[in-house]
This record gives C-alpha cells, sequence and structure tokens, in this order.
DNA sequence: CGAAAATGTGAATAAAGCATCACATATTCG
DNA sequence: CGAATATGTGATGCTTTATTCACATTTTCG
C-alpha cells in the first residue's frame, strides 16, 4: 500500500534570491491567512494571493498544503521550545523557584508571541502528527523540565518523582497560559496569572521547610 | 448581508418513533464516525451509511453539517457539566478537600467516557461557537467550582481570590485529565494522577494550618 | 549577446463535499 | 380501503479546493 505519510520535502530548493523571497513570502502569507481565516479558509489560492505570487509558484516548493503547514508548525515549534531552553539553562536561575518563575515568564510570553497562530497551530499538530519531523513540542518542552527539576532535586518535596512533576507542570503551565491569552486577557494585568502559575506550581513541587519568602 | 450564525434549528421534528429512530442512528453514527475519522473525514454522506440512511434522510432533521454537530457537542457538555456539578453538589463533600477531591474524580471520569470524541468536539467548540445556545462548558463549570470554593472560604489560603482560584482549577484539571487520558496512559494506574492533581490544587487553595491528613 | 537554467503564471482539470428535489414508500386515521 | 401525512431515497447540481501543466519571464554565465 502507499504511504500513510505525507510528503513534506520542499520540490525545489530555492537557489536565487528572487525564489527565497517567494518562499518568505508564501511562509509569511499563510501564518497570516491562517491567522485571518482559520485552517480551513486558508486554501493555497488564498494564500498565494496574499504572498503576491501565483499558486504556481507556491506548488514549486511545497508538494502540498499539508507540508506547507508543517513548515509553519516546526518554526512556531522551535521558538518555543528555544524559548523555554533558555530560561532553564540562564545561569541566573540558580533556585528551584527562580527556575519556575523563568518558565512560567517565558511560557506565558510564548503565547503572546500570536496567540491566534498557536491555538490553530496546535490543533493541527494531531493531524500533522503524520510528519516524521514533527516531534511534539510539549514532549521536548517536559524533558527539558525534567532535567532541570533533577538537578534541583534537593529543593523539592520528598517523595515528588521529577519525571511525574514535569509532565504536570508543563501542561498545567501551557493550559494556563493559553486560557490567559485566548479567554481571560483581564487576567494578564499585573502578571496576576503568572503570579497565580507559580503560586500552583512553587507549592506542588517546592519542600516547605526551606528558605521562604515573607508572607 | 446574511447572518453570521448558523441555522441549528431542526428543519423537522420527528413524530413518528420511526424519524425518532431515525434521529437517534444519525447522532450515534455521527459521533463514530467523528471519532473514527476526525472532523473532516465526517462527511454527511458518511455519516448517513453509518446510520443505515439517506443523505436526504439526513437533512431532513438537521439543515446542515454544523447543526449535526452541534447536537453532539451539547449533548457532551451537558453530560460533563452534569458530572461536575453533581459532584459539587453531594453532602457528602463536607470540607473543601473532600470537594476537591470529588471534582477531581468527576474531571478524569468524564474524560474516560469517550476522550477522543471529547478532543474532537473541544476542537470544533470555537467554530460552533458561532451557535447561539452552545456556551462553553467550561465557563459553566468555572462558576459551580467559585460557588464552591465561596461555600469553603475559611478552609482557604488567605488571599486566595475564588473567582481566580476557580479559573486555575478547572484550566488545570481540565489539561491535566485530558493529557492523562490521551497521551499519558501510564498516569492512570492506581489514580496516580488523581493523587497528583490533588496535590497541585489543594496545595494552591487550601489553608495549609488547619487539619491535615498524616504526611 | 544568447542559450540554458531558474523562476513565475494562471486557466484548466479533477476530486470531493454539501445540499436539494422529484419521487417512492410507509404510516395514520376517518 | 384510500386520502392525507410522515418519512425515506439517492442521483444530481453546484461549489469549492487542491493540484497540474504548457507556456512566459527572468536570471545566470560563458
Amino acid at each position: 500500500m502507499a504511504s500513510q505519510f505525507v510528503d513534506a520535502n520542499p520540490r525545489k530548493l530555492p537557489c536565487q534570491a528572487r525564489s527565497k523571497a517567494t518562499v518568505d513570502a508564501v511562509i509569511t502569507a499563510a501564518a497570516q491567512v491562517l491567522i485571518e481565516r482559520g485552517y480551513e479558509g486558508a486554501t493555497t489560492a488564498r494564500v498565494a494571493e496574499r504572498a503576491g505570487v501565483s499558486v504556481g509558484s507556491l506548488y514549486q516548493y511545497f508538494p502540498n498544503k499539508e507540508a506547507l503547514i508543517a513548515v509553519l508548525i516546526e518554526r512556531h515549534a522551535d521558538e518555543i521550545v528555544g524559548i523555554m531552553q533558555q530560561a532553564l539553562n540562564d545561569p541566573a536561575n540558580a533556585t528551584l523557584e527562580d527556575g519556575l518563575r523563568a518558565i512560567i515568564r517565558a511560557g506565558t510570553s510564548a503565547h503572546h508571541l500570536d496567540p491566534t497562530l498557536h491555538k490553530i497551530l496546535n490543533e493541527q499538530v494531531p493531524r500533522a502528527g503524520r510528519l516524521a519531523k514533527a516531534m511534539d513540542t510539549s514532549r521536548q518542552i517536559t524533558r527539558a523540565i525534567e532535567r532541570f527539576l533533577r538537578a534541583h532535586a534537593s529543593e523539592m518535596k520528598p517523595g515528588c518523582d521529577p519525571a511525574v512533576a514535569a509532565i504536570v507542570i508543563e501542561t498545567a503551565l501551557e493550559a494556563l497560559a493559553h486560557k490567559a491569552v485566548i479567554e481571560r486577557r483581564d487576567l494578564l494585568a499585573d502578571g496576576l496569572i503568572e503570579r497565580e502559575i507559580f503560586s500552583l506550581i512553587a507549592g506542588y513541587v517546592s519542600r516547605p521547610n526551606g528558605k521562604r519568602r515573607r508572607s
């Protein structure tokens, strides 16, 4: 039987500057149209028109619509994973709680980048999941958090499993940041949501006896 | 301009037993096909075939495809809201922590009902959100939780806003139950995920000094 | 310059889905 | 029974969309 995987390889690689610009325009246009019209409304014709090129040009560099979406997904995933890893690897975040604050900030700001696009791409990930390279963002982030937790095991509650805790933290953080940005913009004021998420997560993993802030 | 709202009213109300059976078959078939083929794959033709009726019959009771999906969404939403409210109103849950345990159990078991369908319908809610009656499930649940928290204000951490806490709890619970059922079935064993969620949420809202379980 | 390669075009094609309608069958009930 | 009503049928029309292809334009470089 035929492969169940989608061909995501570019049909042709852009060599000249002109075609690089075309590819860029198409990708940018795809993001814009996706934001404005949603997945269904993002037709190849509309993307091409917005990019100021013809459909034919689009198909010269992307074998099909899914491949185009896949590029956006990968690009966006890399961006978010990068932000997270940077936060966790920053030597300024020496303590467990500082690290938590850093990823919470990173997580919420990642959603700020482009909440609508984030939402749409997220919904498409399962469908595009058939793409070989589109490995889950959340898994990568979860692993990074787990590593961080292990490095700070002494500051954690006893009996707290870093592997499980990392999943819980990543999931809750993602969901709350998403909710705030998409449905509850009011919670973003004064960094309220960030403080709530910190209270939630720190209370969950951080050992209560250690050095405390005044309360 | 034409209305931006979708006509969700049934074209005709089934009077005879025969047609009631048809409507039932169509709705059931829609759920099945949705689970098996996803939203895009759930064509009217396929739903009708699975239901063992003709497309014409389908369109006799549903003006369009969206109306059919809307019925599924409402049905599912009512189910989940019901489970949650029941848990919160159960007089057996006298204490704050007992109530939390109850909604956590309710939330995770709600996902067990039909995780795949839940996921698909959730993704479609925004699209079907244009439907007048399809008011958000999560808002209703959040409100129920908020009421419960207010009734147990004395057991809560001082300075904990019930309105905000309800949003945080609902969001985190939904996300974690979802994650466990869809991607991390392993966490379901021994009720591990329920204990983790309890630890997360109770530590967030429950006042630390009150009566504690041995730990 | 001018030939070859790269890039761009957009009408045409084909496939798929939603929704309709003219007609067939079943049920009700006087 | 038989007329009126309810229900069921599925080929057909229509629209939308992805994708192609024969040809036009631009760029490269000897």
